[in-house]
RNA sequence: GGGCAAGUGGCGGAAUUGGUAUACGCGCUGGUCUUAGAAACCAGUGCCGCAAGGCUUAAGAGUUCGAGUCUCUUCUUGCCCA
């Protein structure tokens, strides 16, 4: 016996075919695997360990059932990380980048995936970018692309936009400067047009998570409403205002504008409406950031008739909470019955008229609005009806009455896809002096980004750099502008998985061939903060390809989904409250923690999600160095279901070194073992063991119960351990290790192929057959009035009478029998046998 | 504020989907070996009890011969949206 050396083992097999999952049979059954691609951050983490070593298992087990398997790998490669640490570092962006690519490649083939590193792409390559351009222009001429005028979050000292999620309590997360809402043309992807279909084919999608579809659901946000156009008292002009509401009409006491509402130009001249219009522009543009703000109006002299109220009228205010790009940027203010509209009210003094009560009708004031169900007081023709029906009769009223009509809104807004920022793929617009904007001629694409560039310079890259933007439209000569924006990075991968099918072809984005053989992606599998809007992008690209005339025989990209849970860690901090990483910090006891250098006591934080600010990182390579790849691919699938968060521990990736030693171990005990004269019972039974262990194993891994999956190698193991000692041939001994070990391949490839190596297994890469059970043995348990008294083994599909008999002779349940009648008595065959008794 | 999950030993978790609750691992306790530690191996480990036995899946009710699993109420935690 020798010791398992993991680090010569891993080496071994590191570089060997049976890594990469590089097939062309046609003949055999495709199948798509594709992990999330990274962005290439520097190292790999914890987080990808977990997210491609679950891929991997599913990669490996589909090769091994037989599948020809497609798993790629790529880089997310463009993004601002690469601006800031080349402003940081003084290296250029494309420098940065690559030297990560490198490293995490590296790190990522240490972990022994079987990736089919021959398709490698990266978003920053012209030859990827490229064919996005291409499919950029191609979205536009199929009226898929539009340029409008929107408000964005304007940091005012970085003189750029910032995504919400830079936008930290209104204020810019780098320059700290309070961020500004500032109208900007942008470029946009028509994602709305295709609302509907993208909330529709969320049925389809069986292999989804519910959770991740309901997601989908709210955030394209599908609401019922209606139109009511209100005359205005002091003009001809009709005002139409959107609501979901249309039943608390009788309960309107005011009417609110957005700030942009085409009305507002009429107060241009009004220093305190412009005053007031500045002021709202100060808060940030997220509907959290309208929600928390404090409701601010502008009354104008102005007044609305009420429809349905004689010589009722209604002020018209502007508000800060209404949005213009959301209906028609106008509503009626219902207080009683909507939270936003009744702090209004209660700020500017207005009429609160409860319209919807509760069956347990109270009279007394309201201190928030009531948004519950109930019946319609108050409301004249309406009164007691529910919400539902009362929705139904005013808007037959209002349509008959031609002064509205229902209509359907979506929460989705058009996808805005302008950075002004320079490592990202350049937009192939160009704009002429005539005003008019074109794509670039495809012949000319790729567009590419310039090298020479001045990071530090305040604005945008591109539209600072002295000549890049200055080009001539080719058809025509003419002087022209690049557009100087680049293309938000969930572009660049709303699109890879089709480039997987053919990552080296030049003409296209993707050969149709290919993409229709292995789209959709059979499994996707990432974090769950894409829940949302890479999801959401990558299944309207689908859709939009589908109409720009490329044949992908699907409309979705991805048949199932599976999103996995976060790698945690307990964080420390030293007494002056210095955060400290794991290998500062030394165990005493179970309850106390030192930190190495002084010894002095650290405060421990309950398991977080590993992140670089708090400290409390693992590094994979250390660890992959320290136990070897197998054992921390097996630990992170062991400790956890692998949709749930888990924690690394260094006693668990410890342990999982342990017993791979131990199977280590076993193979040679076997190997080396004397040979004996077998007992044919004992080895039928030995033989319906496994059999049923491999049963169990096979269906914990397609359910992705990888941790019981591990749990039921760590039986199995022990299992065999024991019947060592018993009278079972070597033969029989071998051929069930040889099937203990393949099926360990997903799981820890090296050491297990290096097992059957040792056996000279020449079918090494064939799944063990799947049989029906054929233990005869099953376990029963005896009840008493459904209280378990004992369990009986006994031989399979006994019938009603044979147990009886039995549990009469043999159970020790007996006792609880006696004397005592018999009323009833529940079998089920192979699990329990219940006597009802009475006194 | 709304929606969706989930709550099982000291800890991570298992339970063939209504039929043996606590598999497997970690930790802990005792033992063998060792100068000692580590490693390895053996035994034990939900709670109460010397034992027979009783109790136990956040709390409470309900359906059922039988509930961790189904229904209702309450509490707690997490996630998403506001």
């Amino acid at each position: 016996m020798e010791r398992y050396s993991f680090q010569k083992i891993e080496r071994k097999w590191r570089n060997s075919q049976t890594f990469t999952s590089v097939k062309n049979v046609k003949a055999k059954k495709k199948y798509y695997c594709l992990e999330m691609f990274p962005y290439p951050s520097g190292k790999i983490h914890m987080g990808h360990v977990r997210n491609y070593t679950i891929g991997d298992v599913v990669a490996r087990f589909k090769f091994l059932n037989n599948f020809n398997v497609l798993h790629p790998m790529g880089w997310d490669a463009f993004g601002l990380p690469a601006e800031n640490a080349s402003k940081l570092n003084n290296l250029h962006p494309r420098e940065w980048t690559n030297q990560n690519i490198k490293t995490m490649k590296n790190q990522l083939k240490l972990l022994g995936l079987s990736i089919d590193w021959s398709k490698e792409i990266s978003t920053c390559d012209k030859e990827y970018y490229k064919h996005q351009q291409e499919l950029f222009i191609d979205f536009y001429n199929n009226g898929l692309v539009t340029r409008k005028e929107t408000y964005v979050n304007w940091d005012p000292v970085e003189k750029t936009v910032l995504a919400n999620e830079q936008v930290i309590n209104g204020r810019g997360w780098r320059s700290n400067a309070i961020v500004e809402r500032k109208k900007l043309s942008q470029w946009f992807f028509n994602i709305t047009k295709f609302s509907d279909n993208l909330l529709n084919d969320l049925n389809n999608l069986k292999g989804w998570p519910e959770k991740v579809k309901l997601m989908q659901k709210n955030w394209i946000g599908k609401s019922f409403g209606c139109e009511i156009n209100f005359q205005i008292s002091e003009n001809d002009e009709k005002l139409c205002i959107f609501t979901t509401r249309p039943d608390t009409i009788f309960g309107a006491s005011f009417i609110a504008l957005s700030i942009d509402h085409p009305l507002s130009k009429n107060f241009y001249n009004d220093k305190k409406f412009l005053e007031f219009k500045k002021e709202c522009n100060k808060s940030g543009t997220t509907e959290e950031a309208l929600a928390i703000a404090d409701k601010l109006g502008f009354k104008t002299n102005l007044k609305v008739k009420h429809p349905f109220i004689q010589n009722k009228e209604l002020p018209i205010y502007f508000a800060n909470f209404v949005l213009m790009d959301y209906g028609s940027g106008a509503i009626f203010g219902c207080p009683a019955h909507d939270q936003r509209d009744f702090d209004f009210a209660k700020k500017y003094n207005l009429e609160i008229i409860r319209v919807v009560s509760p069956e347990k009708s109270n009279s007394n004031e309201l201190k928030e609005a009531y948004t519950g169900e109930g019946v319609l007081v108050n409301s004249n023709f309406l009164n007691g009806l529910d919400i539902l029906s009362a929705k139904k009769k005013i808007i037959e009223k209002v349509e008959k009455e031609k002064i509205g009509k229902s209509k359907i809104l979506y929460r989705l807004k058009d996808w805005g896809v302008s950075r002004q920022r320079y490592w990202g793929c350049p937009i192939p617009m160009i704009y002429l002096e005539d005003g008019s904007i074109l794509p670039v001629d495809k012949s000319e694409l790729p567009i590419e980004l310039p090298e020479n560039v001045d990071l530090n310079a305040k604005g945008n890259p591109l539209d600072s750099h002295p000549n890049w933007k200055h080009t001539i439209h080719k058809s025509s000569g003419k002087k022209a502008i690049r557009e100087t924006d680049t293309l938000d990075t969930f572009v660049d991968s709303s699109w890879y998985f089709l480039r997987f099918c053919s990552p080296s072809n030049k003409s296209s984005p993707f050969l149709e061939k290919e993409a229709e053989y292995w789209m959709p992606v059979d499994q996707y599998i990432g974090g769950v903060e894409h829940a949302i809007l890479h999801l959401l992008y990558a299944r309207f690209f689908t859709k939009g390809i589908n109409q720009i005339n490329k044949k992908i025989n699907i409309s979705e990209p991805f048949e199932n989904l599976f999103t996995q849970g976060m790698v945690c860690h307990e964080s420390y901090k030293d007494k002056n409250g210095n955060w400290l990483y794991p290998n500062e910090v030394e165990k005493k006891d179970s309850k106390t923690f030192l930190k190495k250098s002084d010894k002095s006591r650290v405060i421990v934080g309950p398991p977080e999600s590993m992140s670089k600010s708090k400290k409390n990182t693992i590094d994979p390579e250390e660890m992959i160095s320290q136990y070897g790849a197998d054992a921390v691919r097996l630990f992170i699938l062991s400790d956890s279901p692998p949709e749930k968060d888990i924690q690394w521990s260094d006693t668990g990736v410890l342990s999982a070194n342990k017993f791979l030693q131990k199977i280590w171990n076993l193979n040679f005990l076997i190997k080396n073992r004397k040979s004996i004269s077998s007992d044919v019972i004992l080895e039928k039974k030995f033989n319906q063991q496994i059999d049923s262990f491999i049963n169990k194993i096979d269906l914990s891994i397609k359910n992705f119960r990888f941790n019981v999956s591990i749990a039921l190698f760590y039986q199995l193991y022990n299992f065999i351990k024991k019947e060592l000692e018993k009278k079972i041939s070597n033969d029989t001994l071998k051929e069930n290790i040889i099937k203990f070990m393949k099926l360990m391949i997903p799981f820890t490839p090296h050491l297990a192929y290096e097992c059957l190596e040792l056996f000279n297994c020449k079918t090494s890469n064939v799944w063990p057959e799947i049989k029906k059970d054929t233990l005869e043995n099953v376990k029963v348990a005896v009840q008493i009035n459904g209280k378990t008294r004992d369990i009986i083994q006994i031989d399979k599909d006994l019938l009603e009478e044979e147990v009886k008999q039995f549990v009469l002779e043999n159970s020790k349940a007996n006792k609880h029998l006696d004397k005592r009648k018999i009323s009833k008595i529940i079998f089920v065959k192979n699990r329990i046998i219940n006597y009802i008794i009475s006194n």
